[in-house]
DNA sequence: AGCAAGTGCTTCGAATCTGAACGTTCGACT
DNA sequence: AGTCGAACGTTCAGATTCGAAGCACTTGCT
């Protein structure tokens, strides 16, 4: 797969189309592997168990609201508003008016939601351990981290797209913030 | 996330969950909006995309049979059908029995076919130019795939999916073993 | 040859996911 | 107050996906 179709001042060297290979394929496999797990272990989703682990593991309060939600497990608006109704139904989490915010909702998770995360946990980890960081010795895990983690804060501050036109090509090279949150690119420029 | 939920033994460390949260959050992202690049520049599907490009960019002859495609794609049987019907009905690809094998299915790009993806590839290398290698300078690219490629082999080498058990008989696993540390994860086993 | 097991692909039913359109609410600015 | 644009979730229709079951052919064994 060369990419390097009479468009050179635009092609990808070698390494990058390996890299980019290499991971989409890394992580698709992996996902079928965990899905396979995790509907063995608990009848649960990939998705359903993130939104889970997110609620439990990483929330005090066992709640988020539904556009942290959506946000983070990486899924559409409408498709998280799917995933709530088919977890409420079955019990693991419960959604009420956000105290704040009359438009937000809050999603808690239950103490069934719970029981239900903490019985998939362990063979998740294992898949984990089988799969991806048998090949990963040594401080691998923390070189991988390293070099995605930036690209994530990119991709994650990057212009919503919707906008028709793509602003100045300047480069926006932050890749000197390290742990960075999230800066909140907002086009400082006054258009509209 | 901690993962930790008093499953000691099995815990992943910081490093790993870093690793493993940033490499599912940087493909899902990456890949929705390369699907969006995609749709407008040419109305096709990543999968499609993919499908194309491996015919187009890797097959001399622009041909592959159905299993070799699903394995590629990471896909679905099932699924690679539906699509090759979609990919045919417009004119993409065109579908012919395999000479040697009469159950085979030979796959084959179009000049159309070709056209489709000679249209998509431009923009697609610029998303990830702008996504993905805004952050990954040097040789990033080549770490990166250095750190991925062992791990995809090793996923795409393991037993297919015997449903009863995971292990051999014996030993129902060695990551139970207090004792056995929690690095240096041999594979058990010559593998190659 | 004959037969059982395996492979390659498709069909089928059901679940899931998506973008677009919608109805509300919030915020800023008149 | 009144208005406009943005943000939050939901609904809707349609497309995509998967696993299980099924059919046709191949391979290995006797």
């Amino acid at each position: 797969m060369s990419f390097t179709p009479a468009y050179s001042g635009l092609a990808l060297d070698e390494a990058e189309l390996r890299a980019y290979f290499a991971l989409m394929d890394v992580a698709g496999l992996l996902r079928h592997k965990v899905e396979q797990q995790l509907r063995e272990a608990a009848d649960l989703t990939y998705v359903q168990f993130k939104v889970l682990a997110r609620l439990g593991l990483d929330s005090p309060t066992g709640s988020l609201r539904m556009t942290e939600l959506a946000d983070e497990v990486v899924y559409s608006r409408s498709g998280l508003t799917y995933q709530a109704g088919q977890m409420e139904k079955a019990g693991w989490v419960e959604r009420s008016p956000s105290p704040d915010d009359d438009r937000g909702v809050t999603v808690t998770i239950t103490e069934v939601g719970r029981e239900r995360l903490t019985r998939a946990l362990p063979g998740h980890v294992e898949v984990l351990r089988e799969l991806l960081f048998t090949t990963l010795t040594g401080n691998d895990a923390g070189t991988l981290a390293a070099l995605l983690e930036p690209a994530l804060d990119h991709m994650r501050a990057l212009p919503p797209r919707s906008a028709s036109s793509r602003r100045r090509s300047g480069a926006p090279s932050s890749v000197s913030d390290p742990s960075a949150g999230h800066r909140s690119v907002e086009a400082p420029g006054g258009e509209h």
